[in-house]
This record gives structure tokens, sequence and C-alpha cells, in this order.
DNA sequence: CCAAGTTGGTAAAACGTTTGTTCCCATCGG
DNA sequence: CCGATGGGAACAAACGTTTTACCAACTTGG
């Protein structure tokens, strides 16, 4: 674990300046020197294994050459796809990737503080929940660094990245359309946020296009993980006249509820199709294997990394949303032809 | 976006030298300065909204007030797992996280030389998948950093911390075992992978514990994703006779051993009896619902920072086993009393 | 032969901290 | 009355870069 080799053990190894091996090492074209003093020095710089120091550099040129990240699920993998986009487009941009958890952030003031203070990172990616303390934190860090909200509309002034979602949600419904099917139910996430809200009004608008009325107590707001899915499912089930098939606003809402049906006894796709927004690996080897809209939440981090680091986010101000590639439908073993009453 | 204030300017709204501010703001108790000055100090940084500056901080005293944590696959639950633990060890500990992944790392060589440079990082943790690149890159992190390999034995020298897979494999063959059965079959991931090595291992001493003999052709290794597990599970379905359970080293694979399973028309539990290793809340909800070994993932991903910032991980030179808590059998749907020859 | 330009570099400041050392002044013991 | 002590604070160096400004030695044109 020996002391790394800085630039000045390179300059005395080479027998030149400091501020010259700089230069040359670092590709300044505009810096006269002799091609052999050139590989004089990248030659000494390679013997002693230099490599640069990243907070010497951060404070010398008022970039950290990092951005930072806070999710607020990691084990949700909706999320992990975005982190695996923004990674990617990170790191091939030869910036480091700074990652934190959101209600860990909210419980740690000391740790936000030193998280978006000065020197660490130049831009911050939040992909929140909806929570309380999300507004506040991203209008905090907003103040200071170039601060972009992934996979939600602007809030608290804030720019905002997301996705195609009433399309996504027009996308399923026209399918469960297609298939025969007239009684078509929602099941939302956390009521109020608005993921949910916009695949709602996705639902509401595809339904409307095809002259089919909206019943209120088809719709069943209640969170964005697997118990509320299967509440949300139970309480759908208990609904007379029943649905003949339910959209759900997420996957993983999706997979409580596929588990709600099938202890009540009631048949995917035989008595109920199931469609839901966004895939995972692990919904197309379920029973029965899930049918999904797919949208494009790699393209979505790393469109936010490209922007913060091009200094775009302020294109974003309002709202923008990343409508391409296209939503597109995964149609597996969930839905079924309506055959008619039952 | 303004800038942010820094010491000296801090100093100069108190009327008192830089040296004097950093060391009352840092609860410095050997400074000497009347109580007056100590809360002068304390307003003027307040008013100003002074927070230190990362970088400078890192190249002064020479740490980086970081670690680094590289994965191979963020989308597998488990990893996910380990991520939440050391993210909340890191935020406890006044240190930040930051993301790599592997597979990127080995084909940026840049990216690597930045993330292990001088200036970044601290420490190293690596949650590699037995890779080929993943050996050369944690030895040569090693040269420069403490470096801990996690959920792996030690290679290459590196020091590595590890559950207790032998255990957790011996408590779910044991549930078998105690369920009535005795033909059991293996499945596992990577062939070769100590992973797989440790879990089988397991198996074969909890099945000999047993009196049962171990029968080669119900050890099934391929990868550790679902579609392995899907054709791993199709390759035992079609060996004669059947086992009447199986012991799945991964929970992942698992999922595809179900599919595997139902679209042969092996009914779980009735035909054929499954337990796995490694809980993820979507099984929880599958269908059948798996049976499971829980193993402390969060605890792994804690210790693992906390050995690193305590320079400690020189006790995990051989490898270290973290063994509590202990493996904690979870079952659920898809184990069943074997009741005889069918 | 000399001024001007070019070549091949060097010196030094600055980024924001932390910390070992020094300095001034008041008080106090003798 | 004088040296020692200690409280309260300032000075300055250092961490490793980058970059602006500068300089010495040649070369060249007239």
């Amino acid at each position: 674990m020996t002391r790394t080799a800085n630039l000045q053990a390179v300059a005395e190894r080479a027998g030149v300046s400091v501020s010259l091996v700089s230069r040359i090492l670092s590709g300044d074209d505009a810096v006269r020197a002799r091609p052999e003093t050139r590989e004089r020095v990248r030659a000494a710089a390679r013997e002693l294994g230099y490599r640069p120091h990243g907070a010497a550099r951060a404070l010398r040129l008022a970039k950290a050459g990092a951005l930072g990240l806070v999710v607020h699920d990691m084990s949700n993998p909706i999320h992990a796809e975005i982190i695996r986009g923004a990674q990617a487009a990170a790191t091939a941009r030869g910036q480091v990737l700074l990652l934190s958890d959101a209600a860990q952030l909210a419980g740690n003031p000391d740790a936000f503080a030193q998280l978006v203070g000065p020197g660490r990172i130049d831009g911050l990616l939040w992909q929140g929940s909806g929570e309380s303390y999300d507004d506040e934190l991203t209008a905090r860090a907003a103040e200071h660094l170039p601060t972009l909200l992934v996979n939600s509309r602007s809030r608290a002034g804030v720019p905002a990245l997301r996705l195609d979602d009433e399309r996504a949600a027009r996308l399923a419904v026209r399918h469960l359309v297609d298939l025969g099917h007239r009684d078509i139910a929602y099941l939302g996430g956390r009521p109020g946020a608005d993921l949910t809200e916009r695949r709602h009004a996705g639902y509401v608008t595809e339904l409307a296009t095809h002259g089919i009325p909206v019943r209120g107590e088809w719709t069943v707001e209640r969170e964005w993980d697997a118990p509320a899915g299967y509440a949300g499912m139970t309480e759908l089930l208990s609904e007379r006249p029943l649905p003949t098939a339910v959209f759900v606003a997420n996957v993983v809402v999706a997979v409580g509820a596929l588990a709600a049906a099938r202890e009540a006894g009631v048949r995917v796709p035989e008595d109920l199709s199931v469609v839901a927004v966004h895939d995972a690996w692990f919904v197309a080897h379920g029973a029965p294997p899930l049918t999904t809209v797919r949208l494009p939440l790699g393209r979505l981090g790393e469109t936010a990394v490209a922007m913060l680091l091009d200094g775009d986010e302020s294109r974003a101000g309002g709202g923008l949303v990343i409508d391409t590639p296209a939503p597109e439908l995964l149609v597996r073993g969930s839905t079924h032809t309506y055959e008619g009453a039952r």
C-alpha cells in the first residue's frame, strides 16, 4: 500500500518541471515540448505508475467529476433499471456515481449536507417516491446544484424527467379492449402520486376513446408495493359486478394482485385478464407469465445523466417526457380474449 | 447557484483567522478561544451557510471519505440487499458510497483507474460473480486500497467476507428430510463458483448425516439466473427415477425452476418439493409461495463497510464467515410432506 | 549586428482545508 | 521589578493539481 507517485515525482524522474508534466499528460496540445521530452515524461509516468489524485483535481478544477444518485428503494427492480442506465452513462463519460438512499438521507441531515455540499458532486439525480421529504430535500439541493427529478413530474420548481406513462397506460388498456374486454378495472399505486395519476389518466382516456364508461368502484389505489397489490385486488374482487380485466399501474403491485386473485380462486387469465406497466425478469416466469408494457427505464437514467453533465437540465424545467423508444406491449400469459358472460 | 462560502469568508465575517474558524467548527477542544468568539464564529458560519468543501478536505486529510462498491448485477435482489446494508452502514459513519458495475469497469480501464486511483475512495467492496476479470481487477485494486470481496471466498490473496452457505444448505436439506424426502436433487449455479460449491457441500454433508446416498445424476449446475434454472429443472425432470424434492442453491434460479416444473405439468409441492437459498419479496407471492432460507445479506454489507472503515479487513485475510444472525428457514408453500411412492 | 520572433520550457499562484508553530499580552509568583 | 506561565489567537506550510504569466536561449530577417 505504498504512497502513489504524484506529479512532482514524475517531474523529478523526467528532469522537468511539474507544470510541464501536467500539460503533457493531460494532452494539452498548446504546450511546446520536444517529442523526446514528451516521451521521457510519459515513460516516467508509466514507470512510476502515476495516477492523478481525484480530490486534488476536483479542488483545482472546481468539478467533482461525480454525480449523486438518490433512490428510495433499491430492491425495486424498476429503480435498478434506472440506476443501471445512469451508471452506464456516467461511466461512459468519465464520471463516477455516488449512490444514496432517500429515506436514510431524510433521517440524517449531516449525510445530506455532506452529499450536496461543495466538492462532492456536480449534479444530483433524485428518484423519489412522493414522500413529503422529497420535495424539501430536492428543493434544498437545487439551491446549490443542478438537480433533476427522475421518473416524476417537476415538483417544487425542480426540473424533472419522466416517461410517457399515459401512452403506456393507453397501450395496455387498448390491448384489453382489443381482446374484447369492456369491464376493465384500474389498480394504481399511492393515491395522489403523479405516476398513478398519469396512468389513470391514460386509462380513462383510452376507455373514453372506445366509448366505455368509467366506473368509480373499479378504481383502487393503495401503495406501490406487492402487499398493496394484494389488498387492492382483494377489494376489487369484492365488487359486483366483477370486472373481466384489470389494468395494474405497476408490475410490483401486480405481483401482489396476482397472488390475491389466485387465493380467491379467480383464474388468470381465464376469469380475469391482467396487464401491468413496466417489465421485470421475474414476472416473465410467473404463473401466469405477466403481460406488461415495457418503458425505457434505462434510457431515462442515461438521459438524466447526460442532461446534468451537459448543463442541460433547465430544458426539463417544466418536466420533460422521454418518449423514445416508445412503450412496448409484451403479451404473455395473463391476458386472454373475453369469451362473453360467465 | 451562488458560490458557497468558504472558511475565509466565515473568518472575515467573524473577524478572526481562518485557522481559528476551522478549529472551532470542527469541535477541536484543544483550541483556546473565548466563548463569545466561539459563538461569533458559529453564527457567522450559520449565516453564510458554510459547508465544508469535500475535495479540499479529502486532499488535506488524505482521506476521501468515500468507499467504492462494485456489483455485477444490480437487478439481482440479492445484491440489492447487500447494497442496502452497505449503504446504511456507510451513511451512519459519515461516508459516501460510490457505486460501479463490475462488467462496465472490466470494459473500461480508464473508469477503473479513476475509481481506484488516489483521492477517490478509501476502500473497495467487490461483489463479483466469479468472472475471470474479477480476480485481476480486485488484485490490482488491492495493491493500492484496502479491498474486500463480498459474498465470496478469498481469491487472489484478497480478503473476503461471506455467509454461512453450508449451514444454509444443510438447513434447507434437513427441512426436506424432515418432511420425509429421501430422493433430493441439487440445482446449483455456475459450475466451479465457490458459492455453488459450498452449498453443494452442505447438501452432501446433510444427506450423509441421514445416511442418504448422493446420486450424481441429481446434481445439476448451470448459471445464476432464471433461464438457467428453467433449463436445469427441465434436465432434472428428464431423469428416471425422479427426485421427490429439489434443493435450489439460489432463489433467482428457483424462479426459473418453478416455471419449468409448471410447464412440465409437475405440481409443486404435491409432486415435487422445492426449497431455495436466499429470500426475495417476490417469491413470497408466487405460485406456490417459495420456501426459502434467509441469510443476513444486509448484515454482510454492513460488516464489510465496518471492517474497511476500521482498517480491519486483514482480519478477513483468509476469508471470514458472517454467521449471525443465523440462517433462517421460511416455510411457505413449495415444500410438502412426502406421501410415499406415487 | 540587432531587433523581433520562436522554441522549450519554468515559476508561482490558486483551489479550501488542517495543523504545527509562533506570537502577543496579561497575570502571577517570588 | 522581573521572568515564567498561560490564555487567545494568528501565521504559514502542506496536500496535488492546473493554469497564467514569464523567461532564457536560439533563430531569423533586414
